[in-house]
DNA sequence: TGTACATCAGTGAACGCGCGTTCACTGATGTAC
DNA sequence: TGTACATCAGTGAACGCGCGTTCACTGATGTAC
């Protein structure tokens, strides 16, 4: 197929690049939440590991892919709105996490749940009224934090991070990960 | 200037984009050093914010050079060993903060603490030897987790996956970053 | 101090290459009657 | 079922553009004596 052959289907390289975009926001969505529905519903770290896995399995089975939705922004390209959506789906399934911990009183565990301040409970706004009010401001933050150093990790490993930090045997980096999953769930008190 | 006149100082674009890999560690790396020193020795919290803070304020001043350095990489690069040493001036900054707590007697507070498998003990050989003995694997961990999540939120912001999420009024990406700085002291032992 | 020559930083034309895009065309598949 | 025409997916030549690079050249600065 001629490189050309592509214009009968997409209006624009930057059309071609929100398709790419939400393709691989979708197959990286799909697969976490077919991992974590394979997971009791009462098993809450069955369910953070499966999500935690998923993700890097993903990521390490398409790098490019992870690359264009989480690496660096395409010069000149915009994102448009659509892509929010499938953007979101592996971290509503965190979300979901977080309700079923609320609504089976499980509280964010200290360290993580010192109070917040003022302008740090404003700063969440956008996300406080995406969220169930179960959900509390102090759990939202570690939630944020969890999803951070999950993407934070990946995205060291595979940008090339950890040349000289962890080993390169197989089975180093899933251990060096399965540890942080583990700690990360305690961190939100499903450990 | 015209472009071609770069090549009078450079022996090809590998070799540029060598140099101003280095030139972004070492700017990064001596902005952190630099607050990092202004903080009494004794107070730990303060140098681990410091240095938080200047990694945060240089990224923002510089995202180029933080896309550079950790974005995606640019493909068919491959960085020489003499990144290496400029690479880790601010790793080594949390290293002697875990020194300090570590002789001091501060141990990695529940969850963190919790004991490493053997798998995980033995994936961070390559850092272990390349940190004082006083370190203890957990904390090695501990350390990693921090900076995975300190550029992992970096990350976020500015590769633009905050918005909808985190305000976008002033101060409250700064809010939201201090409450993580804050919450990641806590998780070595030093909040 | 003055002159002659050497060194050096930067210029700008030129190259091949790949990208993003357009467009006239071909050949296969589908539809009408 | 057969023929005629329409629709459609993919081709390949062609365009301008920016990148990475080379190279002969210019003009300024430095050095020798």
């Amino acid at each position: 197929m001629a490189s050309s052959a592509v214009y009968r289907y997409v209006a624009s390289r930057d059309d071609l690049l929100t398709r790419l975009i939400i393709d691989a926001y979708d197959s990286l969505g799909s697969a976490a939440e077919v991992a974590e529905a394979a997971q009791s519903r009462a098993d809450l770290l069955g369910r953070w590991s499966a999500i935690c896995q998923a993700v890097r399995d993903w990521a390490l089975a398409n790098p490019n892919e992870y690359a264009l939705i989480y690496g660096s922004p395409v010069p000149g390209y915009v994102a448009p709105a659509d892509t929010i959506g499938p953007a979101s789906r592996v971290s509503n399934l965190l979300i979901g996490i977080l309700v079923d911990a609320a609504v089976r009183g499980i509280e964010i565990p200290a360290p993580a749940a010192a109070k917040l301040t003022s302008a740090g409970r404003k700063a969440l706004a956008p996300v406080r009224s995406a969220v169930p009010a179960e959900i509390t401001d102090v759990a939202i933050q570690a939630g944020l934090m969890l999803w951070s150093a999950l993407l934070g990790t990946m995205s060291l490993e595979l940008f090339g991070q950890f040349q000289n930090v962890i080993g390169e045997n197989p089975g180093d980096r899933d251990a060096f990960f399965s540890e942080c999953v583990a700690r990360w769930a305690a961190q939100i008190g499903i450990g």
